[in-house]
DNA sequence: GACAATTTACTCGGATACTCTCTGTCCGAGTTCTGACGG
DNA sequence: CCGTCAGAACTCGGACAGAGAGTATCCGAGTAAATTGTC
C-alpha cells in the first residue's frame, strides 16, 4: 500500500502552475528543474495528468504544459486518480467463490462484508481527497507562506531569460 | 495504490479462526484448502500476523494457527498494518527541499501543507478501518448469513477426519 | 498391562527463485520561432 | 522595407531498458503423537 512517488511531483506541479498566469504553459524540463527532478520521468507523469484532462499542452517553443480548467474545478483526488488510476485500494478477488457455500454467479464484491468494510475505508479516503480543491489549497499556502507566489512566479521567470 | 493480495487472505483467514473453538489451532495448509490458495504463500502471510502478535503458532502435529487475542481486541486496522507494514500511503519525499527557499533542517512531512493534506486522507482511512473490530465483523456475518458459522466449522471439521 | 525410548509424521519458519509494476531513459513527430532571401 | 519561405530549435508523446517489491515455492529445525520394545 504506498502510493507512486509521480503523485508528490504532480501534486507540487499542479500548485506551481496555479500560480503562473493563466494560459502560460511551462516544459516539463522546467518544471523537473524547480525541484531537480528527473525531467523525462516527471514528462511521463504529466502526460497522465492530460490523458485525464487535468493539464493542457502545447509543442513547439513556448509550450509546455497548463492547467486545463480552473484551480476551483481540480480536487486532489482529480490528481491522485490521475497518476494512480482509478481501481480501488483492496483489491477483492472473491475468494469466497473457493469456499463452501460459494456460488460463481454471486458478485462477492458486493455480498462479502469484509470487502464493504475495505470500501468504506476507501471511500473515506477517497471523500478527504475530494474534498479540497487546488484552489483551496493554494489559497492556505499563500496564507500561511505569503512568499511562494511571488519566489514561484520569479523562479520561472528567471528560467526564461 | 494497490493493496497486497495477503490482505485479502489474512482478513478471511482471521475470521474463520475467530469461528473456532477458543484454543483450537489450525495448519496453514487447512487454512488454505478453504479458498484453495497456496499453502506456502498464505504461510509467509500468516507469519507476518504472529510477527504482529495477532496470531499464535504451535508446531508439530494438532499445531498450526489461533488468534492470539479476543476478536474485539483485533481490528481490521490491525491485520492491514501487519500484512502491509505500518509507512502511509503518501511519500512525502521533502522535494520542497530542493526548490527555491528550501532549506535542509526543515522537516517538510510537517511544514508542506500538501503533505498535511495528504496525511489527513490518510488518517481518515486509518480511522475507518481501527473503528471495526473482528469480533464486530463477526457478528454482522452471523447476522446477514447465519450459516456461515456452522458451515465453516463443518468444513474444518471434515478436514480433520 | 504399563512405561520408556525410538521412530514417524506433521508443523512452522526462513531462505530461495520468478514475475510484474514502478522507475528511469531515450529518440521521433510536430510545432513555433528565427533568419535569410527575394521582390 | 515588407512578405515569403526554408531551416533550426524546442516541445510533447510514446517506445524502450533497469530496479524493486510482490508473488510463489521449497526445504530444514523443531515438536507432538504414535509405535515398538522391554519390564
Amino acid at each position: 500500500m504506498k502510493l507512486s512517488e509521480g503523485v508528490e511531483w504532480a501534486l507540487h506541479s499542479c500548485l506551481n502552475l496555479a500560480w503562473l498566469p493563466p494560459g502560460r504553459a511551462v516544459s516539463a524540463t522546467r518544471l523537473a528543474a524547480f525541484y531537480e527532478l528527473p525531467a523525462a520521468y516527471l514528462n511521463k507523469q504529466l502526460q497522465a495528468l492530460v490523458r485525464a484532462g487535468l493539464l493542457a499542452s502545447t509543442s513547439g517553443p513556448r509550450g509546455g504544459f497548463r492547467l486545463a480548467r480552473a484551480p476551483e474545478e481540480i480536487t486532489l483526488l482529480d490528481v491522485v486518480t490521475a497518476i494512480e488510476g482509478p481501481e480501488e485500494a483492496f483489491r477483492c478477488e472473491q475468494i469466497l467463490r473457493q469456499g463452501p457455500g460459494g456460488s460463481p454467479d454471486v458478485d462477492y464484491r458486493q455480498a462479502c462484508l469484509i470487502s464493504q468494510a475495505m470500501r468504506r475505508a476507501d471511500l473515506a479516503w477517497r471523500r478527504e481527497l475530494a474534498g479540497q480543491t487546488l484552489a483551496e489549497l493554494k489559497a492556505a499556502v499563500e496564507r500561511r507562506y505569503p512568499d511562494t507566489p511571488g519566489n514561484t512566479r520569479g523562479r520561472f521567470a528567471e528560467m526564461f531569460s
